[in-house]
This record gives structure tokens, sequence and C-alpha cells, in this order.
DNA sequence: CGAAGTTTTGAGGACCTTCAAAAGTTGTGG
DNA sequence: CCACAACTTTTGAAGGTCCTCAAAACTTCG
């Protein structure tokens, strides 16, 4: 567990979004950070913790899931390298869902003091952290969409178009693919449908010349079809960034 | 449409949540604001447009949906009196969903302009503001597992379980009943499934003398078994109100 | 190389949908 | 104030999507 600042990686998504002034950058990477390392199927965070850190995923990949008394799970979200998780735990004193891992996993953790001072000294940096849990607020939406209204071909396909867009934005996609390392019965748990149903579902949509999977390798074959089948609009996912301020100085 | 403050109901919510500076309470009260009434259904908010403001319920019921191409919709969250809507077009430029009526609404607007302004001269505004959205996320996130995890009965519970507590912290339940001027073919596309289900299954709830309905008002009978049926927790709608936040002066 | 986990296959059944129509309610104009 | 239209709620019956349970095949890892 070092202590040194790893801020850069979400300065830069910042700045992708839109141009940060130089105190702003500069206050962002001074945030005192600790990174941690987590293996697989680890607990970052549990219902009904009361964290004090927000946590930044340098490397890995995290989901964010609520259990029910039954023992069933439902993912809620998924969250990849470069992805600021659990802002709302800033403001929001008990976690109503768990953080766990689906691979080793590299985190950056920041108080959510700092988080706080830092967002109510320099406004600009308060807005960009309040736009990104806007963005997770718009997928949760477009999540909700997806369970309660699409069959479970259009729910997967939809699932893996929003992976190969968030992948893309961050760089991470070669030839159509993008690594993917999460167990079919875990992404069931984000699909809201079982195991099996999603085996079949993807056995179909390869049999489609859809997808083609390898190892834990996702390969979106037919782009068009996809989006189609899915009724994908990246829109949600909002990559324009935030409204652009022109606010005289206070 | 008349110009004056309205905002004295809003600025009461957030004070229930915790206190408030006399400065910041001026600033939210002096707010210019544009008073509007709609008819029932009427869209206040079209997917794809580019609103220049939020619009704060004074009064009556309203939703926020999506529309798939099928012409199927999902409602992704309703919002009473007292409620503060869309504050995620303050930062985010084009609307993912739209906002329309199910009653007759009075609806106060604010343009983005000021409530950014604000928020970047008033830090403690600027919080009580992302906590605001940050209730909205946590609300998407149980809706998601309610959609999928959660069998129509369960589901069903749930969300008029979500309605009772909400109309409970806004003093307006009355012998353990509610208003809901919602038809029943709207509950079902908020609740993910088809009016004709929907329709047995509210069936089944008297049945069970879970709960009453007469008119358009609903009565929660059983209180215990409808908590433990539908696994609800009022976790997630943090009724505590946001950190403590003891920060210096800065 | 064995153990544990993951993916795949099969069969039967439950939950929810679809389509259609009747009954009941609400709103409007003559 | 009634009559009629439009909408909402309710009922019925058949069918499809998805679930459950169980076990086999395959993969990963120590």
């Amino acid at each position: 567990m070092s202590i040194r600042s790893d801020m850069s990686l979400y300065v830069a998504k910042l700045e992708r979004r839109g141009p940060l002034s130089v105190a702003g950058r500069k206050a962002i990477m001074a945030l005192p950070t600790r990174t941690r390392e987590y293996g697989i199927y680890q607990d970052i965070v549990r219902e009904g913790d009361r964290p004090e850190h927000c946590c930044f995923v340098a490397d890995g990949l995290v989901s964010r899931y609520k259990t029910l008394r039954s023992g069933a799970r439902q993912i809620v979200s998924f969250h990849i390298a470069g992805d600021m998780v659990d802002l709302s735990s800033a403001l929001v004193v008990v976690a109503d869902h768990g953080i766990r891992t689906h691979a080793p996993t590299t985190v950056v953790a920041i108080s959510h003091r700092d988080i706080l001072q830092t967002s109510a000294d320099y406004p600009e940096i308060g807005r960009a952290l309040w736009f990104d849990t806007l963005i997770d607020a718009a997928i949760f939406r477009e999540w909700t969409v997806n369970v309660g209204r699409r069959n479970s071909r259009e729910r997967t396909a939809h699932l893996l178009l929003e992976f190969a867009y968030k992948f893309r934005a961050a760089d991470q996609l070669v030839n159509d693919g993008f690594e993917l390392p999460i167990s079919q019965s875990d992404l069931s748990d984000a699909l809201g449908i079982t195991p099996v149903h999603l085996n079949r579902t993807l056995q179909w949509l390869r049999g489609e010349r859809l997808i083609r999977t390898h190892m834990r390798t996702v390969t979106i074959e037919n782009w068009p079809e996809m989006i189609r089948l899915a009724g994908f609009s990246s829109a949600y996912l909002h990559p324009e960034g935030p409204r652009e301020l022109k606010l005289p100085k206070s």
C-alpha cells in the first residue's frame, strides 16, 4: 500500500470531457491517495459499510451489486480501468450496495474529506465529480430499461455493446474485441436472467454471427445488427462531456 | 406563468436533511423561477431535448421514462411534490429520457445557469444538489434490482412501499393511505410487466389483505407482511440526509 | 493430476405475455 | 342531467420466454 498520486489517469479522463484549469488539475493530482491491490472476487465495500474513501479503478474490473434475502444477486454496474467508483459514498453515509472485483484489480482510494474539500475549493472539480455521478445515474436508468423491457437477446446484446463503447472510449478495443473477465454466471446477475438462459442466449448471438468469443475476449462481429437488435444508442453514455460553462468569475 | 420564488418547499426539504447557512438559504430563495401549470399526460421534457431549466415539482406527479423502438415504454422514476427533477440536465446537455405528468402538475423552472452559479458560489448548495442526484441514483439502482430480480408480486409491493415511504416523508400519508393518480397501465410501465399481469397481481395483493385500493387511494393494510414480501428496506432512500460536513473554512 | 469452477446440454414446468372482449368508470356536450 | 365516447379495469384462454433441477463436458489452477 504505497502513498503517492495515481490520479493522472483520472485527470486525462476529465480532460477528454473538457478543459480543466491549471489550478484544478494540480488540486486533483495533489489529492492524497492510497493504492491497494485486490485479487478476484474480493469485496471492496460491503452493503451496510460506512466507507471513508472513494475508489478509483486504476486497473481491473469491479461491479456494484445488491443481494436479496433469497441470496439472489443483482449487479447494478460494472466499472473498468479509469472509472471513479462510489462517489456516492462521499455524501451518503451508509453504503446501500456492495462493490467487488471480478479480476485482479488496482484501486486508488481517496478520502471523502479530501474529495469534499477540493470540490468546495474548486467549483470546476465539484462539477466534474457531479457530472460523473450523473453519468452513473444515466447508466442505471438504461439498465432499468434493459432488464425491464428487453428480452434476453436484446438485453445481452445491449450490455455487450455498452462494454464495447466503454472500452473503445478507453482505447481498449482491439479489432472490435475486448477482454471481459466476467463469468457467465456474473453476467447473468447483471442481466437479471439465469446463467443457463444466458448461456443459450450467447449461443444464439454466436450462431447469428453477431459476436465471437474466445477465451474471455468478446468480439463484436456485426455492429449494425447488434445495434439494431439491442436498440442501442450511445447517447446515455454522454461521450460529449458536460455542458460548456460560461460563468462569470464569482 | 408568474415570476416569483416558490422555493420554500425545497428549502424545507433540504433543511429536513441538515442545516443550511442563512446565506445559503437566502441564495436558494433568491433563485429566479418561473411557475408553469401542466395538465395530465403532458410532456415537460422530451428525449433529445436540450432543456435550459431544471424543474421542481410544487404539486402533482411526474415520471421520467424512456421509449424503445417497439413503442414499449419504461418508466425509470416517479417524482412527487417537493422533488427536484432533472438536475441531471444541469450538466448533461441532451436529455436521454422524457419527463411527463400523470396528473395536473405545478412545476417551478429554474435555469441551469442560475443553478450552476449558485452551486459554485455556495459549496453547501452544490453539495445539497449533488446529494439529491445521489439519492436519485440510489433509487435507480433499487429499481434495477426490482425489475431484475423480483417477481411481479414482490416488485409491485416494493414500488407501492417506496411510494408509501416517500409520501410519509412528505407528510402525505393519511391512515396508511396515499393518493396515487397513476393508471395501472402506467404503473406496469414502471414495473416492467404488462397491464394485464399487474391487474392480476394487484388482485392478489388485495386478496391477501396486504393493500386496499379505493378510487385512486392506495392503503397499506399489512405493513410487516408487505415489507417482508418485497424485501423492502428504506435504506436506499437515505432519509438520514447527507454526511455531516466538518470542513474548515476555505 | 486432481479439484474446483465454468460452460453446456436436456427436460419439464412456472411466470408472464398476448390477444380479445366485457364490465366499469370518467369526462363532455347537448 | 343524461347519453355517449373514451379510457381504465377486469376476465378468459392459449402460448412463449425464461426458470429449475440435474448432470455431463470442458477449463483453470495449484
